[in-house]
DNA sequence: CGCCGCATTGACGTTCGTCAAGTCTAGTGG
DNA sequence: CCACTAGACTTGACGAACGTCAATGCGGCG
């Protein structure tokens, strides 16, 4: 790992010189709190997901340290190495990709229990940025040692290869999303996704705390900051979900996903 | 393997009941022509990129079985029991998911050396289906198999990795498409990628002949065959290209990128 | 030779983007 | 503690891009 001081842009350097503490790196000694798969209690949704206990074990080996990411800040840029998968361990972040031409697009929201950096596998480098739209906190997997380990304990190769597939499957409903629903379809998805995310971490399933922009969620779904606006207050006046800036109650789940799949009528 | 009989659709039916010959497994044998990936003229595209002698031995062990795949016809389905990696060896296919309510979303264009059904892994099963657009054949590798020798291939194991991730970088660069370009950009992103991957292939870079019909383009662009027909007509009135049907001939590619990247006026 | 699926083109409508004004809220500093 | 401010959000009016519907043309296959 060397020295992974992280490359800080001009915004970042400016969120932070705001900011009380620095980025940091938990170095994983006897001080700070075990970093251990096998003891966290994300163990059933993120690396070790079905593994024994001899293979947890193992898999123990893969978290090299820990690093917290401020609100604002990258995990990794367009263009840096790729050393490491990382693990959430609680925050939110976002993934984007950037053209030359200063358009970007949300490739995804990621919570606690979900792995970023495999964009970076296919060419040792990272072709997005990660940013954390709250304080978060991440387990840094090195990647040779992923890989090295894979090759000993058959399910945490399989795992990861299903981590993968789980995502290119995921981009499958997005690109679906993005290429043939309306705004409302869209916004509808992508309310049901999120809270059903949630639920699975023990939140509430009717109510959900935004953590990203209108027009963060405009840029993941294909619309712009106002239609996601005007396509809220619609579901309010609709009576299926009550919008307060961020703070979002759903009150009909089921129209909700009468939007996406209109019932027949039969 | 057991017996791989595939499933078919009716409309699939129809379509073999028309063709001269039924889907056949070719078994690896003295009598079918050599399945050995160190001999085949994909090995600088496909699964065996830049292993060595002694790797692509082990790799030969990886195909199991070839098998043809009539035009129209799946080579699997949404749904179907995940047991195999696909690689082409030659001919073009689509891959599309379908919601309940029957809209359907081309998620890629697959041509030769190019590796299918990476989606079936995270749940088994099939979650899209591929279909052939023109007579195809591909190569059939259990994916137990390739998880076998990866433990031992190190190199293996890490180019699986790594086309799994061009995968997810690939379907960035869609969501990109999808989400923040307009019906101009969208295409000429479209015709630059299909002739580049053409290009490497041996063919042409400013001649290709498409193998969707403008629905399926529509589809994975996310636009209305409509579209899609005035935008190549209005391309061919600006000189761009010459469009007859399914062949289209570049005739100025830089116009094309500059369509997506409009270039600075300073 | 005729049919059928695919492609093209035109006229019109809808959805969503653009531009602009105004409101709310959290965070800052006095 | 409160006023201020910047950023985020909402809402309206208007227009452009694209979808829809429909008529017609083309080409490959039986």
């Amino acid at each position: 790992m060397s020295d992974s001081a992280p490359i800080l842009t001009a915004a970042e350097a400016a969120i932070l010189a705001k900011s009380q503490t620095a980025v940091k790196i938990v170095p994983m000694n006897k001080e700070s709190i075990k970093v251990a798969c096998s003891s966290c209690n994300l163990r059933e949704l993120c690396m070790p997901v079905g593994l024994n206990t001899e293979e947890l074990a193992r898999v123990d080996e893969l978290v090299a340290t820990r690093r917290t990411v401020k609100r604002g800040i990258s995990l990794f840029h367009t263009g840096e190495k790729f050393t490491s998968l990382y693990a959430i361990r609680s925050g939110f972040f976002k993934t984007c990709v950037t053209t030359e031409d200063g358009r970007d697009q949300v490739t995804g929201f990621q919570m606690a229990g979900e792995i970023i950096g495999l964009d970076g596998i296919v060419n040792d480098h990272h072709t997005c940025d990660a940013i954390a739209l709250e304080d978060a906190e991440v387990c840094i997997m090195p990647f040779d040692r992923i890989e090295e380990i894979s090759r000993e304990v058959n399910a945490l190769q399989h795992h990861v290869h299903k981590i993968m597939s789980r995502e290119i499957v995921r981009e499958h409903g997005v690109m679906l999303l993005l290429g043939s629903m309306r705004a409302e379809e869209r916004l509808a998805a992508f309310l049901l996704n999120l809270v059903q995310r949630l639920q699975a971490r023990g939140f509430s399933k009717s109510e959900l705390i935004l953590r990203m922009t209108r027009e963060e969620i405009g840029s993941y779904l294909g619309m712009k900051l106002e239609t996601v606006s005007r396509t809220f207050s619609k579901f309010s006046e609709d009576g299926m979900v009550e919008v307060k800036q961020r703070h979002i109650q759903i009150r009909d789940a089921d129209a909700l996903r009468r939007i996406i799949n209109p019932q027949p009528c039969h």
